[in-house]
DNA sequence: CGGTAGGCTAAAT
DNA sequence: GATTTAGCCTACC
């Protein structure tokens, strides 16, 4: 099984944070020239480099396929923070419900992002996890309830874990394959 | 302005 | 395998 290589390449090159985090995969055409925040977000983290943060957390959230999940950690290491697994979901806990943000609950799909173990996590109230369930239930996620009413989900069917966000992939970055993901096991 | 909790994880017991 | 420990950084009291 594992076809898709769940949370198990730790084999990346990322130099993680040396000193100073500031690995944004950021073109440096992008980069503001002052740090003056963006109108699109109606309340800034506190400081500009945890925008960049939540900005690329969010847009990895959205390049989740429809009917797929990932985890929490692996978007963490999509956006070149593999050890602040932490604050991406920090990042979808403060996601604005104001539709005329730039990444608000409607176009970022906070509910394809699970913990690593493949359970919806609860967090602090169950009904957040219920909905999450419905939600991806409506993107034709099964969702698999447990004795002790956890929500889980196959990763092995439903899984989405690229190695780089698509995105990059598109722009020809090919961090060489050491891995061959076949997956000709089948499950 | 300092301390704690939080939509997490991997590694070590 | 089930727990515990240790990183991490932001939001909140």
């Amino acid at each position: 099984m594992r076809l898709c290589t769940p949370p198990t390449f730790t084999s990346e090159g990322t130099p993680a944070s040396s000193g100073s985090q500031d690995h944004r995969p950021l073109p440096p055409d992008q980069q503001p020239l002052s740090p003056q925040p963006s109108p699109s977000f109606s309340k800034m983290p506190r400081t500009d480099e945890a925008a960049a943060f939540f900005h690329a957390v969010y847009a990895a959230v959205q390049e989740i396929p429809p009917g797929k999940v990932t985890s929490y950690g692996h978007i963490a290491k999509l956006v070149g923070t593999p050890q602040r697994p932490r604050q991406v979901g920090v990042c979808l806990k403060h996601l604005p419900t104001d539709p005329t943000a730039r990444f608000h609950h409607a176009n970022v799909p906070w509910q394809r992002v699970i913990n690593a173990k493949g359970v919806i996590s609860p967090r602090s109230q169950p009904s957040g996890s219920l909905n999450q369930a419905a939600a991806l239930e409506a993107e034709g996620v099964t969702v698999m309830a447990g004795a002790l009413g956890e929500l889980s989900v196959d990763f092995a069917e439903f899984g989405w874990f690229p190695r780089i966000l698509p995105s990059e992939a598109a722009m020809g970055i090919v961090p060489e394959s050491d891995d061959d993901e076949d997956g000709s096991d089948g499950e």
